[in-house]
DNA sequence: ACCTTTTGTAGCGATTTGCGACTTTATAGT
DNA sequence: ACTATAAAGTCGCAAATCGCTACAAAAGGT
């Protein structure tokens, strides 16, 4: 499936393997095999085959008939996030944050960051102190 | 971030790797690999995870923050659209096609076929046959 | 028919995967 | 707090897969 949608792709632009196999930063040899379904290419191969055609993944793996790339055209920002997160449970930031690691983060680290605010806010509804359930908060 | 959002799917469903491997069709080792990121699943298994909850490739990989699936609800059906070709060109069905091969025809194969009728439909017109570019249309 | 371009296909070294077994960490029950 | 059990992380190896180069076949153009 995911060759014949290559090659497809590939005649609608009127691109020769060569051409792609360059932009795809492999050799034509390797790109063949794609084509043919012999091979599978690497999951960075894969999306950057989606981001070069504007597709999504799961139209070239067959799941869906749309080609519509789903990504996103303004990217996730993690400092963005985290502000909100700051604003909604008040927190100011206190400077103890290492703001290179939080370039890092992925939409699950915050929903986690979430969790543990809550968490604190809970905690310091009734005072308990005891469960250390959230303690090694100091890698995020 | 593939291995991240696994994590998140499996734990936000509380279920155990184990559980999740079953479903899989894989050991649970191997499963831990994926959310750890040390392995990556093959195309198969990638597509049994967003199936399995219902979210897209593209989210799975990380291209996009939706997790919103984009797999079609009424499947692709070949033998449907093969119709619709076959009265776009005035074909009636002569019972020389092999239905059962129909049935793993893809887009990219339906596009071939309709090459395939606008060839003959020129040709028609003006009765030169000795090209020969489709030829070997009997592999469909 | 001939030459050029494009595509398909071994062969092979190197990388990667999946499995099973073992280790470490977390959870629960007392 | 202590122990037992479950869950998650990691290692070594066999097997499968990948990407490259080189060669073969097909397609296109003159």
């Amino acid at each position: 499936m995911i060759g014949q949608r290559m090659k497809y792709l590939r005649q609608s632009k009127k691109m020769t393997q060569s051409e792609l196999a360059e932009k795809l930063n492999i050799t034509r040899g390797t790109y063949a095999h794609y084509e043919i379904e012999k091979r599978k290419p690497d999951y960075d191969t894969l999306q950057k085959i989606a981001d070069f055609y504007d597709v999504s993944t799961d139209y070239l793996l067959g799941r869906t008939e749309q080609q519509t790339s789903t990504k996103n055209s303004a990217p996730f920002d993690p400092l963005q996030e985290l502000n909100k997160i700051f604003e909604k449970y008040d927190v100011q930031d206190a400077g103890f944050w290492d703001i290179e690691k939080w370039k890092e983060m992925t939409p699950e680290d915050l929903r986690s960051l979430e969790d543990y605010f809550e968490y604190l806010y809970n905690k310091s509804k009734n005072r308990q102190h005891k469960d250390n359930k959230f303690e090694e908060v100091d890698d995020i």
